[in-house]
DNA sequence: ACACATAGATAGCGAGCACTCGCTTTCTAT
DNA sequence: ATAGAAAGCGAGTGCTCGCTATCTATGTGT
């Protein structure tokens, strides 16, 4: 039971802080949302006090944006790990779609979201976040190029990818339930599988 | 020049102020999101003072949900429109998407989105929200019935609604852009005229 | 060992918030 | 005409927020 003097290096200390700051920041977005994510929230998750947030970010808005781009490649390699999968038959890419689903309702998505509508009515939000978000729509294209590339025409790649992640968001918007992760409810699942049926019988197989 | 001395009756005064209040606050919650429709700032856009606010809502969130049955009417009407158009052709379709886009970019679509958004975070909001959301869908339902019950199963009506408006509704949670009502852009044009051709082929017309 | 720089904690400030209260103005019933 | 009710007003109240000033603790270069 002894504490442990465990020594740390500036840099490490720092790196802690920081990390478990945008850890809290993420949790906070994702269960209370925008405007009840506030410094003194995020400190209490985090478990450091309100001076240490503001020796790392100047502003609520700098912590904020710091972790747009903190969770940015996160989502990114979460929507990479679908790539995996074939998308062959109609139940592929049905199973494709219900797993872009799960992946578009973890936290890590819904601080995005959070921040994105905050940013609609704060114009200097919208303009920190924008690298980040186009940094962001441009990595999704280029895995989206891997997972349906050789399926469809390239003038089509963005337009499915908009028909597909914009569904999924709007869903994720209407979700109100306390778990987001509960059962998809018959309509959505029929809603996802008629998709996929529309998106193999538009685009079908060439003959390998 | 003469300040015309209206013989207004107390009802008349009454319903004067709510409407200019309940109005007030869509154009809040339009251009200002939620955090920043403050009561203060509700009042001063109706031109009357927050002790008449308070009058006749107890609180702000009694504003708020007024303001949500206030609209959800406005917005079936509005969804009630583009049923007039015929959808035989895939420009058909693509044209009703296109209107339908608008509707949904609209500011009594805007507030309607802001309110769900914040009910996310705010249980009671959601709970008073509910019973608007409920009787919103169902009428959505019906006028979607009325536009694409002839051409495909009552089972798929729900479905294929599902995808429509929730992929228009991502698709408005993503436009951060000032001015919302702008040319939709290439990629967004591509992607409604793609998903028309997928629901037209999906489901072909029976001859008449 | 010691001076210094960095990290973290605490108390507090001014602004803005939802909401209240005492008051005046405007309509209504008799 | 007049009493009473309803509508409207705006200064004030307590509270929370982002942020700062000040202090202590801890690691770092010499």
């Amino acid at each position: 039971m002894t504490a442990t003097p465990t020594r740390r290096t500036q840099a490490d200390r720092r790196a802690g802080t920081i990390t478990a700051l945008l850890d809290a920041t993420v949790t906070c977005l994702a269960e209370r949302g925008y405007a009840a994510t506030s410094t003194a929230a995020v400190c209490a998750e985090a478990g450091v006090s309100q001076g240490a947030l503001f020796r790392h970010f100047p502003t609520r808005q700098a912590l904020l944006v710091a972790t747009a781009e903190h969770v940015a490649t996160r989502n990114v390699a979460a929507f990479r790990e679908t790539v995996g999968a074939d998308v062959d038959t109609v139940d592929d890419v049905a199973e494709v779609l219900t797993h872009l689903r799960r992946v578009v309702l973890s936290p890590a998505n819904q601080t995005w979201r959070e921040l994105l509508v905050a940013a609609r009515a704060d114009a200097e939000l919208r303009t920190a976040l924008l690298p980040a978000r186009e940094s962001l729509q441009a990595q999704m294209l280029a895995v989206a190029a891997d997972l349906w590339g050789a399926r469809l025409p390239a003038g089509d790649l963005a337009p499915v990818l908009s028909v597909v992640v914009n569904m999924l968001d709007g869903l994720a918007f209407s979700v109100l339930d306390p778990d987001p992760a509960a059962a998809p409810g018959r309509t959505v699942e029929r809603a996802l599988r008629l998709l996929a049926e529309m998106i193999v019988s538009h685009y079908p197989q060439e003959q390998s």
